[in-house]
DNA sequence: CACTTTGGTGACAAATATATGACAGGCGCC
DNA sequence: GGCGCCTGTCATATATTTGTCACCAAAGTG
């Protein structure tokens, strides 16, 4: 897996140098931003490991920036560190509460920089749950990577295996398939939409037991959705 | 579904044809303008979901028609991607101010002209509602894209879907076939104003329970409303 | 009551969407 | 290289949905 990236958003051109030099240095791959509409189209498209928002922007503050951004599901799980100037530090607190994870104030030395980040990264870590997901008779332990079925062991491709760890993260809800795109394979990837379909299946075949699946529904004319069937019309 | 309308607005011709047929390639139905004028009169009549605009117009600059047309109402919704030079990059933060939601330096490869309009498509995506919609025992809820009446599944066709989620967003109001053609099946499409009465008696029997169906009532002359009958005479 | 309108229904064929089986290329592993 | 497993795409088979009709019932009209 290559670097961590890290997304810069700030509107003076020498501060996104620094913090880009210092970030390179410590072998990050790094993505700049003046203003938060660029840093909105670049989340999407480049979906950064990181992202570092100063408070103060030009157009959107950089606090509202970051609200949107945790209010959105696909972008809520990046953390975001604030960049508050000496005098702004009572917004610190607020800047908390609207979603970042951390706070620095400028000025800052690239060690605290990196130290601060790799701290959050860290916390934020990786995003394998811990737990076993579970459905009816079905789990799903992230750690030892296995799946089983009323204790019985059930295999499947990697895929699969991605597939329904999102689909047991977010049960009960339906999903198009460009949205199991975005989640499952990953934003820019360029895959066609059918492709979905065909690993909806293999994951249904892996979880038929005596001829019967219950837990993925499709939605026609929208997607699929996960969910425990829990009464089944004999 | 069919796909996706672009409007390429380009002066070179040249350009535009490597566009369309990029953009062919993946499925995209594509309309063309030479100048601004052109551009906007597509726009008006054919509604793409997405404009490809070049900064550089021999008449009005690109920058000017991105925002006038995000100054309207009308047309403020579509999203516009803009096509600058390489030297030109000081202005594509002005062009992202005037409104365009991503822009794109030339030259760059059709795989990344695609990704990045899939991505700009795929964030004006539908914005579903988070709420589910009630009345009486009816509940509708859009994130697990399911429909209950006390607590019993129900289940309909897409179509019956969207204008049940119509009418529970305008209870106690009387639609025309006309507007409910507008609003549920979206402006531009032909089909006979009966084929109303007929999806309406699909989400009648749908609502059935127990031979009774207490949610949309006849307007006789008019059309039909949605609101919960309270009493039932016997 | 005879006659005119307007809405309700069941049947259909065409259009769409989804399920499935097959297949070829990519990749890691002997 | 040969082999086996994954993957993304297709082409094909199935399943649903959809827009229209023709025809019947109900509600107005005079």
């Amino acid at each position: 897996m290559h670097n961590k990236t890290i997304l810069i958003v700030d509107d003076e051109a020498p501060v996104r140098d620094m913090l880009r030099i210092a970030l390179e240095m410590a072998d990050y791959r790094c993505l700049e931003a003046e203003n938060a509409q660029a840093a909105h189209a670049l989340v999407i498209d480049e979906k950064p490991d990181l992202i570092l928002l100063d408070w103060m922007l030009p157009d959107v503050s950089g606090v509202e920036l970051a609200r949107r951004l945790k209010r959105d599901e696909l972008t809520a799980a990046i953390p975001i560190i604030m960049l508050t100037a000496k005098g702004e530090e009572d917004h610190k607190i607020k800047g908390l509460e609207t979603g970042a994870d951390d706070y620095i104030t400028k000025p800052f030395s690239p060690r605290e920089l990196v130290a601060r980040l790799k701290a959050v990264l860290r916390r934020a870590g990786p995003s394998t749950p811990e737990e076993p997901l579970t459905a009816g008779g079905l789990v799903l332990d992230p750690i030892s990577h296995r799946v089983t079925i009323n204790g019985n062991p059930v295999d499947m491709g990697p895929t699969e295996f991605r597939l329904l760890t999102f689909f047991l993260s977010h049960q009960e809800r339906a999903y198009t398939r460009t949205q199991l795109l975005d989640h499952v394979w990953g934003g820019n990837v360029y895959v066609e939409e059918r492709t979905v379909d065909v690993h909806i299946r293999r994951l249904r075949k892996a979880l038929t037991v005596d001829g019967h699946e219950r837990y993925i529904q499709t939605v026609r004319g929208t997607g699929y959705r996960f969910s425990v069937q829990t009464a089944e019309r004999v």
